[in-house]
DNA sequence: AATGTGGTTGATGCT
DNA sequence: TAGCATCAACCACAT
């Protein structure tokens, strides 16, 4: 027997099925095998992941230990609480590590990390193998076969995927598993930097994860959330992968809905159950391949027979993996880049009110922007934001997707559409970070680069430009759910009005509300409203902002800059939009368009130097 | 190079 | 009830 002693690395890749990185490192038929999870400050302190995404990371743990033990009971998942990047070095050498194997993972943060590790890895003699799982094609394979490029539309992945092969066909589970080596850890421990803590706010007790390295116990148990310092979650979802494969089965067992899948036809008020597959959170945590799910769907389509005629993308299931591939292609070529507009040559730059502060200097940050700050360039702004935050615009449709949000980790894909679209360019006028923020806490389906890519989208800053289609507050859910059974299950306060006012309960006569047993008044600020029975007023007229917000997108459109101009890092990009709208300007602005376009990346100096002669 | 067409998911009012 | 034009007018992509 060959002398390997292999460390499996689990990363974003929670699953025993289909996992090229896991085959492979079975495949040394190592003498000691360990599979590990490192917990890792960065993820604890240094991102929002709220309760109920925690909660949903110990599932897949936990499943993913057991499934583990059923291979072979002498194993399981070893949870080791310290930074990967202080942590392997000293492993190496305590458990004479030969091989290190994981998932490539081409996230920006998690590109930094990995290249330490393998740093050390070399520097100890430890062979690191490395494959990609994680989505239908290699992130940074799709860029290179698209020129280059960061895959900025649908039509370019379409383009762009094939070229570089068919997606692999799924990789049965192992059904061994060799037994672990010694797991002493005879090394100094590395304490990590605690703060500042991204999540204190949603601490009750101290967080106590890293407080030994083995856990509590000392038996590299999964943690609670308990010692996370955290509250019980509030999410009805749960992790892991038996659950994930027995979601997937659910929905592809019934052809015709996997074969005719239209997603702008799935109804995002649907809730018991969902009109959609609910598969994101697994695809975020690996606990589901993405190319089972591909392939699992394709088997459908190829035998599908029905009568209604099978969907294809971008509509459909399968169109709905090529937009994730899309993101992480467009994140895998910008980096850090692509989570702010600062620094962003994709994303427009528009003015929004809350913006992330400008950085100090003038090349990308190497920090993740989930670190950023903003200023409060209007109160009225930050107001309409925390009250858009928590469910209290007074606007329910608005309202009862926020608090869906909060309490289970997951909203329908055009329920995120309205909320955001009203957050952004078709109300509030808020910066799309502050939004992306508040859903990087709350999703338990939080995928970085399709968030971020989907706030840039709903935002009209990067993908899509329609920006004069603005999704109503009170069309928009009343389109899809006449009697409003959605917003009252999620704001129970007007459980009882009649359904000629629920999305409109400002509108409701006295009698109406008295009936109903609800008053509608205060501003919804914190701590206000909050009262039984009570139900705030609507934050501001819609149509009003309705108006307001197209001229301001209007302006920016013409004004045409984007994150990376120096006009936009040195803030002289203020001129530009002080000067009043007239003819002349809206000319340079379409040429300012025109020359970008034509010239690729260039910055618009060019066009101003040709403008003035 | 100018022009036309289409773009996963708008709202409204008309036929 | 589904399909269409209108609203105002964006970009990407193909020709």
């Amino acid at each position: 027997m060959a002398k390997t002693r292999v460390i499996y690395w689990f990363r974003t890749d929670l699953r025993l099925h289909d996992s090229p990185a896991l085959r492979a490192a079975l495949d040394l038929n190592a003498e000691a095998f360990w599979p590990i999870w490192t917990w890792d400050p960065h993820y604890v302190y240094k991102t929002r992941v709220g309760v109920n995404r925690w909660q949903f990371l110990i599932d897949c743990q936990n499943d993913l230990s057991k499934s583990i033990t059923r291979l072979n009971p002498n194993s399981k998942l070893f949870l080791m609480r310290e930074a990967p990047q202080t942590l392997f070095p000293k492993l190496f050498r305590a458990w004479k590590i030969t091989h290190l194997v994981f998932e490539k993972d081409t996230d920006p943060y998690a590109r930094a990390r990995d290249a330490v590790v393998m740093e050390a890895a070399k520097e100890a003699g430890v062979e690191v193998i490395v494959r990609y799982g994680r989505t239908l094609w290699d992130s940074d394979e799709l860029v290179k076969k698209n020129g280059n490029k960061p895959t900025m539309s649908i039509k370019q992945v379409e383009a762009a995927g094939p070229k570089i092969g068919p997606v692999p066909k799924p990789i049965p589970a192992p059904n061994s598993m060799p037994d672990p080596g010694e797991t002493t850890l005879n090394f100094e421990r590395e304490v990590p930097e605690q703060h500042p803590d991204l999540n204190e706010g949603c601490r009750e007790k101290k967080d106590k994860s890293y407080e030994k390295i083995a856990g509590p116990n000392g038996d590299f148990a999964v943690p609670t959330l308990a010692e996370l310092g955290f509250p019980p979650a509030t999410t009805p979802h749960r992790g892991g992968e038996s659950i994930a494969l027995c979601s997937l089965h659910k929905t592809t067992s019934n052809a015709t809905y996997t074969a005719t899948f239209q997603k702008p036809k799935t109804a995002p008020t649907a809730f018991s159950p969902q009109s959609t597959t609910l598969l994101s959170p697994h695809l975020h945590f690996g606990t589901l391949s993405v190319r089972q799910f591909y392939w699992d769907v394709q088997d459908v389509l190829s035998s599908y027979k029905g009568k209604e005629k099978a969907s294809t993308p971008p509509t459909s299931l399968i169109g709905q993996l090529l937009f994730r591939d899309m993101y992480f292609g467009a994140q895998a070529h910008l980096g850090h880049a692509f989570s702010s507009t600062l620094h962003n040559p994709k994303c427009r730059f528009i003015p929004w009110q809350l913006s992330n502060a400008p950085t100090p200097t003038t090349t990308p940050p190497s920090n993740p922007a989930s670190t950023s700050t903003y200023t409060i360039d209007s109160p009225q702004a930050e107001a309409w934001f925390q009250r858009w935050k928590y469910g209290r615009t007074g606007f329910p449709w608005i309202d009862a997707l926020m608090r869906q949000l909060r309490q289970e980790g997951w909203i329908h894909h055009l329920g995120r559409h309205a909320v955001a679209c009203f957050l952004t360019r078709g109300g509030c006028y808020v910066s799309w970070e502050r939004g992306a923020e508040v859903f990087e806490e709350w999703l338990i389906d939080h995928e970085e680069a399709c968030n971020i890519g989907n706030w840039q989208w709903l935002s009209c800053t990067a993908f899509f430009a329609q920006y004069y289609r603005i999704y109503s507050p009170v069309a928009f859910g009343k389109g899809w759910d006449q009697h409003g059974a959605f917003v009252r299950r999620y704001v129970p306060e007007l459980g009882t009005l009649d359904e000629k006012w629920i999305y409109e309960p400002w509108k409701a006569p006295e009698e109406e509300l008295r009936r109903a047993g609800v008053r509608i008044e205060g501003d919804g600020a914190s701590g206000s409203g909050e009262e039984e029975g009570v139900y705030p007023q609507p934050m501001f007229d819609f149509a009003e902002r309705r108006t307001i917000c197209l001229e301001k997108m209007k302006k920016a459109y013409a004004v045409g800059l984007y994150g990376d101009d120096h006009r936009v890092l040195d803030g002289s990009w203020k001129h530009l939009f002080d000067e009043p709208s007239n003819e002349h300007e809206e000319e340079q602005g379409s040429e300012n368009n025109r020359k970008r376009k034509a010239k690729g990346q260039a910055t618009l100096d060019g066009h101003f130097k040709k403008a003035k002669i």
